[in-house]
DNA sequence: GCCGTTTTCGGCCCGACTGTTTTCAGTCG
């Protein structure tokens, strides 16, 4: 798949024409373009063949001959062309913050400035101070801001922003100035990633709050601090915006801040087509020219004023809103609630830290029915993987548990390695005894696409198979997913009824919203599992439920939300 | 550079904060 190399080539080259000036509306298009690239779920390469480019939404005449060009020669003429005017290191420039591509093209312009490298000299030696419109807080703020590159202000996980996020509201709820107050922005919607925390609160007293707030033990610095926004930084060099609005004003301000920025401009749009605008304020309408306020208080507020269903905030990104209104009605996504079991965990068998026991009563006092306790299996050393011997004691041990309790039960699982050719790593006779068998890849991930694909499928064949783990080895932060062909492996995993996985665990989230919203067009049934090592980890299952909804899954789709006796009958092959 | 049941030309989301300015440009979200 070229697609995200595409994808990155039209990123940069929208940064690189905003350096040059050219109108606004150009560079958006790149930008668009790499997005919606970026997202695409089917190979640009297949597109390109069966002559579909310009059938792809942002992508007309020119972009499409570009991306031809590029696949044909492995190069694209107008990029390199671009970088002989505009240095490619002014890439990184933009990216320090508070510098954007007004002032990394004067500081080239005047200083010569090419790099980070380079601004950095620059600062040093006095050269900024004096240019037009550069003063000293100019200054200060770019030194800051090379501060923050420097220090690396990478995504956290989910799971991470959670966490910080949890821990400002818990701070602030305890103003009595605060009436609301919750997290917005890319946390709320979910994302696999998340660069800052947004959080937004309703209070008739801003700048109190606002005090408060930048002086909370956990900030480091403050970035701004006005009226109605303040943004810090924290020990940990995570950005933490807060913004207070009017009760009147808080639904339209989380829905604005809940982004995606995607879904605001969308949303704008329609307004406009209505007659109607919609702001962080409210949903206004401006028929006559007179501005009439008609929602704002509320989120579904605003979306009924706009004539539009709700969307959950996990739904709110750039993929298939068209599809959504044109439904009207949307049947109700999954929910944390709707859980019944959890799948895949591991226990001391293995390389989990508790006991089968402690997982099962943990997951009881969860309210689940069920749980599939999937160690790992031999070839896996470094996990401790069961030997087929010590398989018969795990199963005499889980059947004892099991006899002892009531309306609970324990499924004897493994997590089982695909090896290079797409077979398991347990006989058949073994492998039947399981009642619910995982199959994962944990090595090999640098096979071609054609590899995968065929190993992939092969384990969806194996009839032995209820689930593929992980299914595209993601780890974020260290390791981007394999390279196959996805549309294919969902084929094989309907026709033999096999369950893809939503990997809860954090620093996974595997699949993620995107793939799951494509694997679902094809008709696959998911597992949300947590990959728990220890009871704790079982906490992550709402992560899991939470990208499950970034894929428009109903609790139809999910095979753990089924009750014990529906999910043997689901089980079987 | 894209796009089109009012358009193949003329549009393309909206506002706060900062720092530099006497009314606004740049950056950010």
């Amino acid at each position: 798949m070229k697609n995200q190399d595409v994808a990155d080539i039209f990123e940069r080259m929208g940064t690189l024409l905003e350096i040059k000036g050219e109108i606004v509306f150009k560079t958006r298009a790149y930008y668009k373009a790499a997005e919606t690239i970026a997202g695409l779920p089917e190979d640009i390469e297949t597109l390109r063949k069966e002559n579909r480019l310009t059938g792809i939404p942002g992508i007309g005449q020119a972009l499409a001959e570009k991306i031809s060009q590029y696949l044909d020669t492995g190069r694209m003429q107008a990029y390199e062309e671009l970088i002989k005017e505009v240095p490619e290191g002014l890439l990184d420039v933009v990216h320090v913050p508070s510098i954007g591509p007004k002032k990394a093209k004067l500081f080239f312009d005047q200083l010569k400035v090419k790099s980070v490298a380079d601004l950095r000299e620059a600062v040093d030696a006095g050269k900024l101070s004096g240019l037009p419109g550069i003063q000293e807080k100019t200054v200060e703020n770019i030194r800051r801001g090379l501060k923050i590159v420097r220090e690396g202000q990478e995504r956290m996980n989910l799971g991470a922003a959670t966490q910080v996020a949890d821990e400002f509201v818990a701070a602030l709820k305890k103003l009595p100035e605060v009436k609301e107050i919750a997290a917005a922005g890319s946390l709320r919607r979910g994302r696999e990633t998340v660069r800052d925390i947004d959080i937004l609160i309703n209070s008739v007293n801003p700048q109190r709050v606002m005090d408060v707030f930048v002086r909370l033990p956990q900030v480091k610095s403050v970035n701004a601090h006005g009226e109605t926004r303040s943004s810090v930084l924290t020990r940990n060099n995570v950005q933490v915006d807060i913004r207070v609005v009017e009760p009147k004003s808080f639904g339209a301000a989380l829905l604005y801040f809940t982004g995606s920025k995607d879904f605001n401009i969308k949303l704008r749009q329609i307004a406009i087509k209505k007659e109607m605008k919609v702001s962080e304020y409210g949903v206004f309408s401006v028929k006559g020219g007179r501005e009439r306020m008609l929602a704002g208080k509320t989120e579904a507020g605003c979306f009924k004023a706009l004539g539009l269903p709700y969307v959950p905030p996990e739904m709110r990104e750039d993929f298939g809103e068209e599809e959504y209104f044109a439904r009207e009605r949307f049947p109700a996504l999954v929910e944390l609630k709707d859980i019944q079991g959890d799948l895949h965990v591991h226990s001391t068998w293995s390389d989990g830290h508790n006991t089968i026991a402690q997982m099962a009563e943990a997951a009881r006092a969860k309210g689940y029915k069920y749980l599939a306790v999937s160690d790992h299996s031999p070839r896996l050393r470094v996990a401790g993987g069961v030997s087929p011997e010590d398989l018969k004691k795990k199963k005499k041990e889980i059947d004892a548990l099991n006899a002892k309790m009531k309306d609970f039960h324990i499924l004897f699982g493994a997590e089982v390695e695909i090896d290079s050719d797409g077979n398991l790593d347990y006989n058949n006779a073994v492998l039947s005894e399981f009642d619910f068998l995982i199959a994962a890849i944990h090595s090999g991930f640098e096979q071609s696409s054609e590899q995968l694909t065929k190993r992939l499928v092969k384990v969806c064949q194996n009839k032995y198979v209820h689930t593929i783990a992980h299914p595209t080895g993601v780890h974020l932060g260290k390791r981007g997913p394999y390279h196959f062909d996805f549309s294919e492996v969902c084929k094989a995993a309907v026709d033999n009824n096999v369950c893809l996985e939503i990997n809860a665990f954090p620093v996974r989230l595997d699949l993620n919203g995107a793939n799951v919203y494509h694997a679902r067009k094809h008709g696959v049934k998911f597992v949300i599992d947590t990959d728990a090592h220890r009871v704790e980890h079982m906490d992550y299952m709402k992560f899991g439920v939470t990208t499950a909804r970034r894929g428009w899954l109903t609790k139809g789709d999910v095979l753990n939300t089924l009750s014990y006796p529906e999910l043997t009958k689901a089980m079987k092959k």
